[in-house]
DNA sequence: CGGATCGTTGAGTTGTATCAAGACGGGTGG
DNA sequence: CCACCCGTCTTGATACAACTCAACGATCCG
């Protein structure tokens, strides 16, 4: 298990020893059917679950069955870490694509967590990273434009990806319909595609099928505002003092 | 230092001598006027502040001069500890009022969050609240129409208010302009004042000056689609376990 | 080949933004 | 104590971004 979990710190940095623990923590693998819901909310989980392969995705159905995807997970992610620091789940994962998880119990992981401070800090700044990356889409959802936001969006999920080793020097793939991309950034599917279509005419994106090609990323991040910090917390910041 | 300190507790439950040991480590309290900042996006604080009194939001910024505040504090809360954990603020913490803050330096959060992993633990979950408040409100401003989101936030600031015992049985006293509460929201500070105008009317809230009078909780709840569960973190969990 | 899913395009509607002007109210200085 | 001022609230008119509904085309798959 150990070279599976290892994908984990690239991510959220560990050294080897703490991710070859992680990886004895984890007794076992499980498989996610696209469209399948790994948690829902109000569950209490009794393990959290890393994502080994495949694409998956944090939601909230609001009234009117209207849904909002909170975030996109992409390979080496904790995927419901909040089930074991706040006991129950206030959202739905799914999976995007056939995934593959990694199954670590929370009796494994609060042994751990307990026994090895310095561990612990590191999955506490998972839960900081979520955070910031939850923050950074309010705004994006609150005060861009259709525009804006897909590029945004777009400019996150590439560099997410280049993190983890899964995206091309200029482009990824990745399994994700218009009208996802519409759950994501608050807006219709209808209205994706016409922005969709307007990147592309500006020279900025084209998509075949199901992959991204960034034809002008400088472009992409000027127009979303992006700015990766938020992505990258310091991963010797406990370490230095 | 400690009975100040206690409030926190109420908010993130902490045993006695918990609280006890956090208060010791705060090794002073400082001030903020109106509109003053606390920290900014970029910054690496060397600790971490306590609202003790007064009223404070975390804020960022986007092209064009626009401002999404991300989060209002109320007393009780720890206004930045992602400082902590991940180093640098990825946005700013702004008074809303004249606000105390306890001054906890990242030395002494190191040190006892090292010797206590419980005490860790319970400042983890505090991490989480904050994701999942953010989460909540991602959801919030993607997918709900303005008269929604406007009870939502109502209603959560209410929820957040009397836990912490600063709520009247049926209002808050809040000091935030229509053009905060846009945003917050996502909304222009007229269409505010209009939904608000529309709240009234529906004898779903009173406004007079900066109290907030809840007329139908049950209304404010059912239009805004609101379920606190988000808020109140399993305190016991993890003890559990 | 048929059905399902997804993408695309058009026409019309609506929610919310913007711009502008005035009313109110609380503080300050004369 | 009054006059003034500044920030905030309120209201109206207009503009536009994004939504909805609807139809059709393209793929993919069984």
């Amino acid at each position: 298990m150990h070279h599976l979990i290892r994908k984990l710190s690239r991510f959220t940095p560990l050294s080897t020893e703490e991710a070859k623990r992680l990886g004895d923590a984890a007794t076992r693998t499980t498989r996610l059917a696209p469209e399948q819901d790994l948690v829902r909310a109000g569950d209490r989980p009794d393990a959290c679950h890393v994502l080994l392969d495949g694409f998956a995705c944090r939601y909230k159905l609001v009234a009117d069955a209207k849904r909002q995807i909170i975030a996109f997970s992409v390979p080496g992610d904790l995927l419901d870490l909040d089930g074991f620091v706040a006991g129950a789940m206030n959202y739905n994962v799914g999976a995007l694509s056939p995934c593959t998880l990694a199954v670590i119990p929370h009796t494994a992981l609060l042994a751990l967590a307990s026994a090895n401070p310095r561990l612990a800090r590191t999955l506490w700044r998972d839960t900081a990273l979520d955070a910031a990356i939850f923050a950074e889409w309010v705004a994006n959802v609150g005060r861009r434009t259709a525009y804006q936001r897909i590029a945004h969006l777009l400019c996150e999920v590439f560099t997410r990806l280049t993190q983890v080793g899964l995206a091309r020097e200029a482009g990824f793939d990745w399994p994700v319909t218009q009208a996802k991309l519409g759950d994501a950034t608050g807006l219709s599917d209808v209205h994706v595609n016409r922005v969709l279509g307007e990147l592309r005419r500006d020279g900025l994106i084209r998509l075949h099928g199901r992959s991204v090609l960034i034809d002008s990323w400088d472009g992409l991040r000027a127009v979303g505002g992006f700015d990766p910090g938020y992505l990258c917390p310091d991963p010797d910041h406990l370490a230095r003092a």
